[in-house]
DNA sequence: AGGCGTAGGCGTACACCATACGCTTACGAG
DNA sequence: CTCGTAAGCGTATGGTGTACGCCTACGCCT
């Protein structure tokens, strides 16, 4: 019977993710997304109880571009399971840089987090893994995709940061002013690629279900 | 000539490290730092350019506690070497967990951060990597570090999160809420050991140098 | 059709933040 | 003992998140 509500959830949502998308993390704040509604500010808390919710409501947004819908690779091995989920969720969140720092912290709170949480545990499951080698190897996953996109958007390495890096004395730092020089032959994508395959290659190693009809991995 | 100053920058340093060491992250401001010096907070501004600066301080002095001498495994093999690297640099940050999230922004300018990269880059450099393989190499041990640090310290599954996670409907979230109770038995240092083994085996397999002595490798 | 209660929208205020500017003052060299 | 330098700090500005309370638009009720 009262006045209805203006506003969608998935409008202020998205109101917040472009404000973070168009102006950076450090001018997202209560006032641009209200002033962005075509609110004033303090409408906005009628929507959301603090600015921590709205981040959350960001970090879903994001996370819920998740495609877990793994097509003719869903029946096929495990591994390719695990590296096609990494992959899409390493797409999601690079599609908006700025979030990344948001993901840390209020990925637990995001549904699509733990959708995408409970299929990479399906594939790890049928790759033979339970008890406390799956608890390992779902946060061995997890810490490098979260490092990774770290260390893609803000890390010295790639981004603005390598210059600085390969600048460094090569008599003092020969190794890493060298590797910064050649770090500009990766791509991201494939880079992150290299990496998943490390540890890919390492669960291959341990899983216990193909390892008698694996070549590489028999005695 | 004129009035020397009264602090040291390492007082500055471990000053703002005891602050967030004691109150938090969001506890650290230039007027609290100062207040622990007994300062004005403009004073601050006298040793130290801006808050960015301040929290480069304290990542350097974190970064810093790296222990690099490896004793006598420094002649051991090149796996042994970044595993005790990476424990090593694991423990520097955990002893200080709020500085966690600083780690990521400022570690580039710490001098710390440059001298531990560099040991690690010639242990893998005397594993027989080089060019786009080390740098690849270099990136995901240095994500995984990244990322499992953050995951301790502000993830789902450590931490308080942990206990929501497992509180899930378990028809829902069947694997995800089983995990989340498997969870509990695995301590932090193993996690992190255990997620590393899978990095450090994915690298035997890659490495040319040891292969031909690697039985697990072998064709 | 008209009134009324609910809840949306927002103006103001407060505490806190980083920091620019300029004053005062302690200090050591001459 | 004087004087220049720079340390220390008081004040002010513009930013932040958000608590509180007012006005008012709306839709169900009679």
């Amino acid at each position: 019977m009262p006045r209805p509500r203006s506003l969608t959830e998935a409008e202020v949502s998205s109101a917040a993710l472009a404000v973070l998308d168009g102006s950076g993390l450090a001018a997202l704040s209560m006032r641009a997304v209200a002033q962005r509604l075509g609110m004033g500010t303090m409408s906005l808390y009628r929507y959301v109880q603090s600015r921590q919710q709205l981040e959350g409501l960001i970090v879903e947004l994001v996370l819920s571009g998740i495609d877990l819908d793994l097509g003719p690779a869903a029946r096929g091995p495990w591994q390719d399971r695990l590296g096609l989920l990494m992959a899409r969720a390493r797409a999601a969140a690079a599609e908006h840089p700025n979030c990344v720092p948001l993901l840390l912290t209020h990925r637990h709170s995001a549904a699509g987090s733990r959708d995408w949480g409970e299929a990479l545990l399906g594939a790890l499951t049928d790759g033979g893994f339970a008890g406390v080698r799956r608890v390992a190897a779902f946060r061995a996953l997890l810490s490098y995709l979260i490092g990774a996109l770290q260390v893609e958007h803000l890390g010295p390495l790639s981004g603005p940061g390598t210059a600085a890096l390969a600048g460094l004395p090569q008599d003092a730092y020969p190794l890493l002013s060298a590797t910064a020089r050649d770090a500009s032959a990766l791509a991201p994508e494939a880079e992150f690629r290299q990496g998943l395959d490390l540890l890919l290659a390492g669960l291959a190693v341990q899983d216990t279900a193909t390892a008698s009809a694996d070549p590489t991995t028999a005695a």
